[in-house]
RNA sequence: GCACCCAUAGCUCAGCUGGAUAGAGCGCUGCCCUCCGAAGGCAGAGGCCAGAGGUUCGAAUCCUCUUGGGUGCGCCA
C-alpha cells in the first residue's frame, strides 16, 4: 500500500469516528473526497478537501467540519501537524519517517513500484496501428503505434488483462489495388516493360513480391485475366505486407498478441450476424441516402441501401452498412468487427488517426447499441505529427511513393527517442517531430534530460562502489529535508500511473519523469555549492549509504516509468 | 454546409477529470564548476487561461453561444 492509499484510509476512518460520535451523518457520499499532495509545498505534505465536499450535505459549514476532522487526524502517529487553510482544506504535515517508510517501500517493490490492481483483472482489448496492409509503415502510423503500445502497458501495469490487437483491413478495395500493383511487378520480374498507372502503388517495396510470385508461379498468370489471379495475388501480397509491417513494428519494440483479418470475419459470416442482430432491434432499415452537401457530385443517384440509424445517437446522417453492389462498407464491416470483438472482453479501446475523427461518434453509438452498454468502448484519437528538420518541414510526396518510413525514423534517431518523443504531447494535440531537436543533448529535450538523470545515478553508484561504499538502508533517518522533497516526488509515481491509466493518457508518464528528473538534477546541484550535500562522503559512510539507497530508488522509479513507455534506461551516456 | 479536435507567458507545451497565489522548458537579465557527469542548477522579469454568459462554497477545467485555427466529411478506406 502506498503512502497515499494509507492516508486515504486514515481520512476515511477519521470520518467514521465523526459518524460514531454523531457529528456527521452516516450515509454521506464520500466519493468526491480526495487526498493529494498540495501544489504548494508550504501547505504541507498532504491535503484533503473532505470538509469542503461534505459540509453541505452534512448541513454544516466547511470550517466547522474541518475543525472536528482536524482533531481526529491529529491523533495519527505519522502526522506532525494539521492546519485548516483557505476555504476549508485540511493540510497534513507528516513526520519525515513517513516518507522514509515510503522510500523503503520503493526498495521493496522494486520494479513493481507503481503497479496496481485497479483493473481488477478485467479483459481490455487495445487495438492500435491497424495500418492498411498495402505497404511499409510510415511516420504517420508511428504515433498511434507508440501511444497504443504505451497505453496497453499502462493498463497491464494497472491490473487489466490486455490484448494487443492489430486489425488487418484486407477486404476493401485497397487490397485489390495492391494485388494489381503486385501483378505489374510480377510481369516486370518476368521481363516485361511496365509502367505504373495513376492509382496503383508505385513503391519499390513491391518489386521483391513480384519476383517471389514469378518464381512461384512462373508465367502462369502473365496474360491471364484478373479473375484468375486477383484473389491469389491479394492474399499472397497481404501476407508479405504484414511480414514487412511486423518487422517495422518490431523496430519500435511493438508486438501484438492478435492479428485479426477482416476478410476472415466476412468469411465466417460475422458481419451478417451483426446485421441480423441490429435489424431485429430496429436499428437497421432499408432507406435512401441524402445527397451529400458541400461537394458537388455529378453522378449522384438515390439508391435504397441498408442504413444504420446513427442519427439516433447524434450522427447527422444514417449510415449505410452495405454498398449497392451488396458488399460491405467500411462502417458496416467495422461494426461487425467490434461486435465480434466485444463478446470476449470487458472493455475495448481503439487508437485511431485523427483523420477518422468524423466516424467516431457513429461507431461508438453503434457498438454501444450492440453491446447494450455492457462493454465499455472508447476511441482515442491521435493527432498528426509534423516532421521537421531544424525547424524546416520535411517534404513528402505520397504520389511518388517516397514518404518517410518508420524504419527510416528509427534508424536515424533510435527507438527510444521515437517512443519517448511521441509521448511528450497529449495525443489529441498536434505535435512537431524535429529530427534535429529530438537527439539534442540538452535540457530542453526531455528524452535526454530523463536519461541523463538515470545515467548520473548509475554512475554515482558505480563510483561509490569503486570507493568501497554502497547503498544501505540502515541509516535512512539521517536523510534531511532536501532528500525528503525528492522522495516526495518519487512517491507520486503510483498516483500518476493510476491517473494516466484511468484517463488513457500515457503522456502523463513522460511529463512526470521530466519532473522527477528535474527534482533529481536540482538536488544533485546542491552538492556543487555545499560539499556536504554530495552523495559520496568518504568521512560519513552511514549518510553516504542512505543517500545512495535513495538515489538507487529514484533510479528505480525512473526505470519503471521508462519501461511503461517502452524506453530503455541509459546507464551511461 | 456539417461533424470532430484545438485555443494557457514572446515561442513550444503541462496543468493530476472542479481546488489554495495558474506551472515547466526555450528566449531575455543576473548568478553557480579547485567539485561524485556544468550534457546541469539557482534567482528575476514575463498571464484578461481567445471572448461573453451560466452551473457552485470554488471554473483554465463542466454547459451554452461567439470568434479564430486544424482535420475530416461519397456507397472511399
Amino acid at each position: 500500500m502506498t503512502l497515499f492509499e494509507k492516508f486515504a484510509v486514515h481520512v476515511d476512518h477519521a470520518l467514521d469516528a465523526l459518524v460514531a460520535k454523531g457529528s456527521l451523518p452516516a450515509d454521506l457520499d464520500r466519493s468526491n473526497v480526495t487526498l493529494e499532495p498540495p501544489r504548494d509545498t508550504t501547505h504541507g505534505d498532504l491535503a484533503t478537501n473532505a470538509a469542503m465536499v461534505l459540509a453541505k450535505p452534512a448541513g454544516t459549514n466547511p470550517r466547522a467540519l474541518a475543525e472536528i476532522l482536524a482533531v481526529e487526524l491529529a491523533k495519527l502517529d505519522a502526522v506532525s501537524g494539521v492546519e485548516i487553510a483557505g476555504p476549508g482544506f485540511l493540510n497534513l504535515r507528516l513526520h519525515p519517517s513517513a516518507w522514509i517508510d515510503e522510500l523503503r517501500a520503493i526498495g521493496q517493490s522494486g520494479e513493481n513500484y507503481g503497479r496496481s490492481h485497479i483493473g481488477d483483472g478485467k479483459a481490455v482489448n487495445v487495438e492500435y496501428v491497424s495500418a492498411n496492409p498495402t505497404g511499409p509503415m510510415h511516420m504517420g502510423h508511428c504515433r498511434g503505434a507508440v501511444v497504443g503500445d504505451a497505453l496497453a502497458s499502462l493498463l497491464e501495469y494497472s491490473g487489466f488483462k490486455v490484448i494487443r490487437e492489430y486489425y488487418i483491413n484486407d477486404a476493401g478495395g485497397q487490397v485489390d489495388t495492391l494485388a494489381r500493383s503486385v501483378h505489374l511487378r510480377y510481369r516486370e520480374a518476368l521481363g516485361q516493360d511496365i509502367e505504373i498507372p495513376e492509382g496503383l502503388y508505385p513503391g519499390d517495396y513491391l518489386i521483391p513480391v513480384g519476383q517471389r510470385l514469378a518464381k512461384e508461379f512462373g508465367d502462369q498468370f502473365l496474360d491471364a485475366p484478373e479473375s484468375e489471379w486477383l484473389v491469389l495475388f491479394r492474399k499472397s501480397a497481404v501476407a508479405d505486407m504484414m511480414e514487412m509491417i511486423k518487422a517495422d513494428l518490431a523496430l519500435l519494440g511493438i508486438h501484438h498478441d492478435l492479428f485479426s483479418s477482416e476478410a476472415e470475419l466476412h468469411d465466417a459470416g460475422k458481419a451478417d450476424a451483426a446485421e441480423a442482430e441490429l435489424r431485429a432491434r430496429g436499428l437497421i432499415y432499408d432507406g435512401e441516402l441524402e445527397k451529400p452537401k458541400g461537394k458537388e457530385i455529378e453522378d449522384w443517384e438515390p439508391v435504397t441501401l441498408p442504413l444504420f440509424r446513427s442519427t439516433q445517437f447524434g450522427d447527422d446522417q444514417d449510415r449505410p452498412i452495405k454498398k449497392s453492389n451488396g458488399s460491405w462498407t467500411y462502417f458496416g464491416a467495422d461494426l461487425a468487427y467490434h461486435y465480434q470483438k466485444s463478446r470476449n472482453v470487458d472493455a475495448m479501446v481503439d487508437i485511431w488517426g485523427a483523420d477518422h475523427a468524423g466516424t467516431v461518434k457513429r461507431i461508438k453509438a453503434a457498438v454501444n447499441a450492440l453491446t447494450e452498454g455492457k462493454v465499455q468502448f472508447d476511441v482515442k484519437l491521435v493527432q498528426m505529427v509534423r516532421l521537421l528538420r531544424g525547424g524546416e518541414p520535411v517534404k513528402m510526396s505520397k504520389r511518388s511513393g517516397s514518404f518517410v518510413t518508420l524504419s527510416e525514423m528509427v534508424e536515424e534517431v533510435g527507438k527510444d527517442v521515437v517512443r519517448f518523443t511521441m509521448l511528450t504531447r497529449k495525443s489529441d494535440a498536434q505535435m512537431d517531430f524535429d529530427f534535429a531537436k529530438v537527439v539534442e543533448a540538452s535540457k530542453d529535450n526531455p528524452v535526454f534530460y530523463v536519461q541523463y538523470a538515470h545515467a548520473r545515478i548509475q554512475s554515482t553508484l558505480r563510483k561509490a562502489q569503486a570507493e568501497g561504499m554502497e547503498s544501505d538502508a540502515t541509516y535512512l533517518n539521517l536523510l534531511g529535508n532536501e532528500e525528503i522533497a525528492l522522495i516526495r516526488e518519487a512517491a507520486n509515481f503510483p498516483r500518476i500511473v493510476e491517473a494516466a491509466a484511468k484517463a488513457s493518457e500515457p503522456h502523463r508518464i513522460a511529463f512526470y519523469l521530466s519532473d522527477l528528473a528535474a527534482a533529481f538534477h536540482a538536488y544533485w546541484n546542491l552538492g556543487n555549492d555545499q560539499p556536504d550535500k554530495r552523495f559520496i562522503l568518504a568521512q560519513n559512510p552511514a549518510l553516504t549509504g542512505a543517500r545512495l539507497f535513495m538515489a538507487a530508488n529514484i533510479g528505480q522509479v525512473i526505470r519503471n516509468g521508462l519501461r511503461l513507455m517502452g524506453v530503455e534506461a541509459a546507464n551511461s551516456m
